[in-house]
DNA sequence: TGAAATTTTGCAATGGGTGAAAAAATAAAG
DNA sequence: CTTTATTTTTTCACCCATTGCAAAATTTCA
């Protein structure tokens, strides 16, 4: 029972090792052939395992897609929870939208840039993986809702930590939809998602009245 | 190529009654034994037609959880295209949101209302259906987005429409999620909805310095 | 009625997923 | 270095959803 890190016996490492196996067979025949058309028997033989062995590493295809979902929210998590002294809830959430680009830009320790876009190409193709990726979005909210909550209980109650979270990850996962079409640079989509945040940050009631004064001109916070 | 009401030949008329009964079939048996222990061979023998047959009405399973999904959101879509001379934007939202209860407690034409709770557990209870109901849901708020920018374009771009309605249904979903434990009174849903909206709608910045001064103390709009 | 269009059905096959027991690998003891 | 206990992997035999195809049944229309 103890993490991942320290190498514990030679059963523990070899198990790493076939986990990481089973899902660089399986990225790379979903870049080859297409998450479909790819079988489990062909990603079983590519991590040199049998086919029934796969189920005792993920509970279906679709988890290899998503296998570093949960770091990334946990790295989310953190980040609320570290929040700075004196630094204001829409800071702090401002904060918390700019690093997730932040982590796609890093590639982190065990993720790759190019299968951050890939994983973006298979979800915007396959129905299951939309679905799935919609069910971790919105389960990473209800954490990060009850998590907002708990560094400023006395600024948000669970309803309003929750309302606020779903505003602003809604706002945001909508508008940056809308626009995926051609340009895909992660500069772009940065911005149009400070701007769907910004206006879930002022409130749709400030664009009733703004036909002239346009308030948002750029991005809330640093203007560049 | 006609709507369904008018009686066309025996064809058409035949057709309507084996989907209402592969339909009524299939939400027995969820009922009964569960989704994931139905077979489809079961729900095609309750409607007396070969398994074969079902996927010439349905694309599969799921499909019949939510065959009335299409209508809800149509007559979302016919609201908003509906709006009333002179209604703010914010006020035309939030007919919209309670638009939504009000179909669920109208039990229209083919839904009833046991059907809309029995979805409503299943799909808390199966996370395939929670992916396709996520799916469906961020579907419609596509089409709602555009047809917002649609109805008030020199109020709001595309981006702001996007943002807007996924704010708004961003927040409602999450709050109502989290306060799904116990009582699940289509009433005080509601009351929950609304209050999310109203944050949605006055923004998230104005949560911050109100710890004493509560603006919020109902539901924006008609308070009972 | 009889031919044409359409729908239903049966059948076979593919692929994801599961249960259970045999077989292999590894850890712990002696 | 054996023996033994534990864990993993494999094999095998299933179930079920889904699809393609061609035969059979049904409806439409002339």
């Amino acid at each position: 029972m103890q993490y991942s890190s320290p190498m514990a016996g030679l059963r523990e490492r070899k198990k790493q090792r076939t986990r990481r196996a089973l899902i660089e067979a399986a990225l790379r025949l979903f870049a080859e052939k297409g998450y479909a058309d790819t079988t489990l028997a062909e990603i079983a033989a590519g991590a040199e395992v049998s086919t029934r062995t796969f189920f005792s590493y993920f509970n279906g295809k679709e988890d290899l897609v998503f296998h570093d979902a949960e770091g990334r929210v946990e790295r989310a998590l953190e980040l609320l929870a570290g929040r700075r002294p004196g630094e204001s809830v829409v800071a702090l959430l401002l904060r918390l939208i700019d690093e997730g680009f932040e982590q796609a830009r890093e590639s982190g320790e065990l993720v790759t840039f190019e299968e951050a876009e890939l994983r973006m190409r298979l979800i915007m193709t396959e129905p299951a993986l939309q679905g799935r990726a919609l069910l971790l979005l919105y389960d990473s909210q209800l954490r990060l809702a009850r998590a907002l909550h708990e560094v400023c209980p006395d600024e948000l109650d669970e309803l309003e930590a929750a309302a606020a979270v779903g505003a602003l990850f809604g706002a945001v996962k909508l508008a940056v939809m809308t626009h995926l079409c051609g340009d895909r640079s992660l500069q772009r989509i940065q911005v149009i998602a400070r701007r769907a945040a910004g206006i879930a940050l002022e409130g749709l009631r400030t664009l009733e009245t703004r036909a002239v004064a346009r308030i948002h001109a750029g991005p809330p916070g640093m203007a560049s």
